[in-house]
RNA sequence: UCCCCAGUAGCUCAGUCGGCAGAGCAAGUGGCUGUUAACCACUAGGUCCGCGGUUCAAAUCCGUGCUGGGGAGCCA
């Protein structure tokens, strides 16, 4: 017999005479004559009961059934005389696949994230970090969905490049040199190593995307990025995955509308393809989640130059602990106030100076300031960086110049401004941070499965 | 990397002025019940994070290291 899963299951509008399924014990109430369980498969949120009763054969073998256990039920789905559940299952017999013991470390009750976070092994178990990790899943479905939809076309950029540097911090080294053979030498020989190059993990796909985006129109990436910067923040690990739209013949206004349609998007998605899931998170984890929902989904995203940011931040008379300045990065709570308490809602701010920003991004006609993008929402700060990008060949060589570029590093990157250049934009949207902004989850090491962050690296 | 906070039973935590190590939950045993974070009784469970110091006496005070958390920087 096949087995069916849950979600199936209680999502039946009959009662059904044979069934069959199987799943972890989560919670068992036993007496003489029967035995009561609750059994989880992760196909859904919810579990469903299981009576087992005294005429069972191996009766007397349920009793060893502990929380964790591993058994498979079949008998009759039928209505639920008791409250709290619609549909229950009668078990006709009762396989036991395995007994966990005693010393099975999820109880049923409720276990702090940083317990959890030291058994990320078995912590999918628990209906918050279950209820994540579908929705994790079905995000990923719906970007996929999205662009599609769109016809954009998805790109596989490398995990391993050449390119010295990408302006977005430091870099995982990846060689197939000895480190004995190294430290013998004093020095890496990157003509005896593998690519006879020096090679990185990327931290973006940006720059292969617009060559891609310069020759099929509208591509995507999403996949992994690597940064080896020593931040330990509950925004940051070392291995996240990252969304990354380039589309040609598009400006900033263009990058913003389609920032701002994907992430609606993907929010409707979730609310409405998950809710039994996103309802654990309303409900227990942050009781103003719903409220930050609607306002994603409903909300016009408000837009502000960096210039205006400023004005605005320098008129708040809010007490910051860093001083607001003009030329400056804004610090993160100048970020927080911007989000959280003046618009209420996500914000994009543009054209920021050129100093403070990467090569790549185009020059505005201000010649003071380039055509960025960052979206800044409620409680995680940035959750898209991105730009329109430098199109024009001399702009760029000059600014490449000015920061101190090899343009003979970069020659395939000129190339494209040499060859049908055409304005084009796209950006950077942190999938974790997404599903933090969500789920109303603070810790970044907890929306992925096994979070990669300085000094540590188990499971 | 810097600043702040914490580390006590399997988990969550209390522990007063330095004076015998505690609770709830979980676990084990027994009882009871169409139960549902079941309930009742009993039992067991400790390197008080490690190392060093002060003291008649340290979970408690001091130093140091480790681990975790929050914040900052960097960014997505």
């Amino acid at each position: 017999m096949k087995r069916i899963k849950i979600n199936r299951l209680l999502a039946s509008d009959t009662s059904i005479d044979k069934v069959l399924v199987k799943g972890w014990v989560r919670t068992k109430r036993d007496s003489k004559e029967f035995s009561f369980m609750e059994l989880n498969d992760g196909s859904c949120l919810k579990n469903i009961q299981i009576i087992a009763d005294s005429q069972l054969e191996n009766y007397s073998q349920i009793g060893v059934i502990t929380t964790g256990s591993a058994i498979g039920v079949e008998g009759r789905l039928v209505e639920s005389p008791g409250k709290g559940q619609k549909w229950e299952i009668h078990a006709d017999s009762v396989e036991i696949i395995n007994i966990a013991p005693e010393d099975y470390p999820l109880q049923k009750k409720r276990h702090s994230d940083e317990f959890l976070r030291t058994i990320a092994h078995l912590r999918a178990r628990t209906n918050k970090y279950g209820a994540a990790f579908r929705i994790r899943s079905e995000m990923a479905f719906a970007i996929h969905k999205f662009y599609n939809e769109k016809g954009f076309r998805y790109l596989h950029t490398p995990i391993i490049t050449g390119s010295d540097c990408e302006g977005a911090g430091e870099m995982f080294r990846v060689t197939s040199l000895e480190p004995d053979a190294v430290a013998k030498a004093g020095k890496m020989d990157f003509n005896q190593d593998f690519f006879a190059h020096e090679a990185n993990l990327t931290v973006s796909g940006q720059l292969s995307a617009e060559m891609f985006a310069l020759a099929l129109g509208d591509v995507y990436t999403f996949g992994p990025t690597f940064r080896a910067e020593n931040s330990n923040t509950s925004r940051h690990v070392a291995e996240f995955w990252m969304v990354e739209p380039e589309m040609a013949f598009c400006d900033l206004d263009g990058n913003m509308d389609h920032a701002e349609e994907l992430v609606k998007y993907l929010t409707l998605h979730a609310v409405t393809n998950c809710s039994e899931d996103i309802a654990v998170f309303t409900d227990f984890v942050d009781k103003g989640l719903k409220k930050v929902l609607d306002t994603l989904i409903q909300q016009e995203y408000a837009r502000i130059s960096y210039d205006d940011a400023i004005d605005l931040l320098l008129k708040s008379k809010k007490e910051f602990e860093y001083k607001v300045e003009s030329g400056k990065d804004l610090q993160s709570e100048h970020e927080r106030f911007l989000a959280e308490e003046y618009f209420k809602k996500p914000v994009f701010l543009i054209n920021y100076p050129e100093k403070i920003k990467p090569f790549y991004m185009r020059l505005n006609d201000d010649g003071r300031t380039v055509a960025a993008v960052d979206l800044l929402v409620p409680r995680i700060g940035e959750l898209i960086g991105g730009s329109q990008r430098e199109e024009r060949l001399e702009m760029l060589e000059q600014r490449m110049d000015k920061m101190g570029l090899s343009k003979e590093t970069y020659w395939w990157y000129l190339d494209s401004r040499r060859f049908g250049s055409v304005p084009h934009a796209g950006f950077g949207m942190g999938f974790e941070r997404f599903l933090m902004l969500i789920t109303g989850i603070t810790n970044i090491r907890d929306v992925i499965p096994f979070p990669r962050t300085p000094g540590n690296i188990d499971f």
